[in-house]
DNA sequence: TGTTGCGCTATTGTATACAAAGATGTTATT
DNA sequence: AATAACATCTTTGTATACAATAGCGCAACA
């Protein structure tokens, strides 16, 4: 694994917390690597807007609660946009594998334990999956790689949606709409279904942030 | 300016033509600079998109029709949402950068001259500046974010919209279209005059690109 | 006490040397 | 003549030294 790759799992795992000072020393350290390489990876890092640059250095990005809602917003809108050219653009082996995606994600589901902590990474990594095939089945590159831009919010937050097995039964079932609309080639009916599920799953951070006073304004960082 | 500023700005304008492989020593010579900081500009113009990776080592990325047409379409998708954010939360200020810019705009129009091509620059830019001022409107850091990852065409597909006097004038009017129902908030309007907007834009490009038998099929690269 | 200037330190910016890994070309063997 | 093996060359990957500069503390002065 490459060094913006450990830099990127540290900072979304929070590793890093936010608005940590990041020097190039201090990662080499953590790295044990030199700087040239380091350097490379906080440019990537900054293309990213995963980490902010101060006057001199970066620093793990902080975000606060108004950034939260543009970002889920986006999503929205970007993997809605994805959904509704998938409903076109799909193949057959598309729709199996979205299929399959989804079928791993309900058995990983049933296998879920609140007290073992490994089992809720399993289902979140299936989630992923599964809208990593949608958005593979819209055949849009473009479209893949802005999304890509917009999943930067660090694991936590997303991880604030699957506290609720009810939670996660919607989103199983959300993911059946989407499959069948894409089977049907009901491009709006996909896009709704999508805007949908990310709101939903917005909603579940929002109240999670709130309620835990770990922020709440808008303009502070969380 | 630094190495990334440059480099990107010899893709935009052509200097580098797409396809072409760019050794780093290739590129010390270019701007008289070492390779670290050239290493540190390849990682950020590959994250941009503007650049491709092959075995063993970069080449300027060449684009499909289908890039094209891919990219205009999330254009319209970020910019209308961007106008329509625009339209509920734009200050007053905003409302005078909007006909500031615009007003800027026809006076280019006014002096254009088909001989000279510092004029057609001009008309370009501030073109560009409306385009950024509305952007700044919608005050989402994100979206602006988005949209710079979608502007990476080069200049020269860009300028092809922008070859006929009938075209800016038309370009001139969906701007005030666009001022004048973010003055009323109206998003849903501000959405639909910036969706026209760039699908004149981009059907001129691929009017153009299919007429001048430059590329033509879809999985070619221009 | 506040503040201005100076010098030191910490940190980033750049150059360059060396290591590693492909690509290319050449020769020997069939 | 075709191909496999090897050597060579090109290019990228990594480490490190040195240069430049921003930030900080301390001291002198008002």
């Amino acid at each position: 694994m490459d060094a913006y790759k450990i830099i990127r799992k540290k900072i979304l795992l929070g590793d890093f917390s936010q608005g940590q000072r990041l020097t190039e020393e201090y990662l080499c350290e953590q790295l044990s690597i030199s700087r040239t390489p380091i350097r490379e990876a906080i440019r990537r890092l900054e293309s990213d807007g995963l980490i902010m640059s101060l006057k001199r250095g970066v620093a793990v990005r902080s975000f606060t609660k108004e950034d939260v809602r543009q970002i889920y917003d986006l999503r929205a809108l970007l993997e809605g946009y994805a959904a509704s050219q998938a409903a076109h653009n799909r193949s057959e082996k598309d729709i199996n594998k979205l299929q399959a995606t989804n079928h791993a994600f309900a058995e990983q589901l049933a296998v879920y334990d609140e007290e073992n902590k490994e089992t809720l990474e399993s289902v979140v990594n299936e989630n992923r999956a599964f809208h990593e095939a949608l958005i593979a089945s819209s055949k849009n590159a473009h479209v893949q790689m802005l999304i890509s831009k917009v999943t930067v919010l660090p694991l936590v937050y997303g991880q604030f949606h699957w506290n609720s097995v009810v939670g996660m039964e919607r989103s199983k079932a959300a993911h059946d709409t989407l499959i069948s609309a894409i089977m049907k080639k009901d491009g709006e009916r996909a896009r709704s279904a999508m805007l949908e599920h990310i709101y939903q799953g917005r909603d579940a951070v929002l109240t999670h942030l709130t309620k835990d006073g770990k922020i709440i304004e808008g303009a502070e960082p969380i």
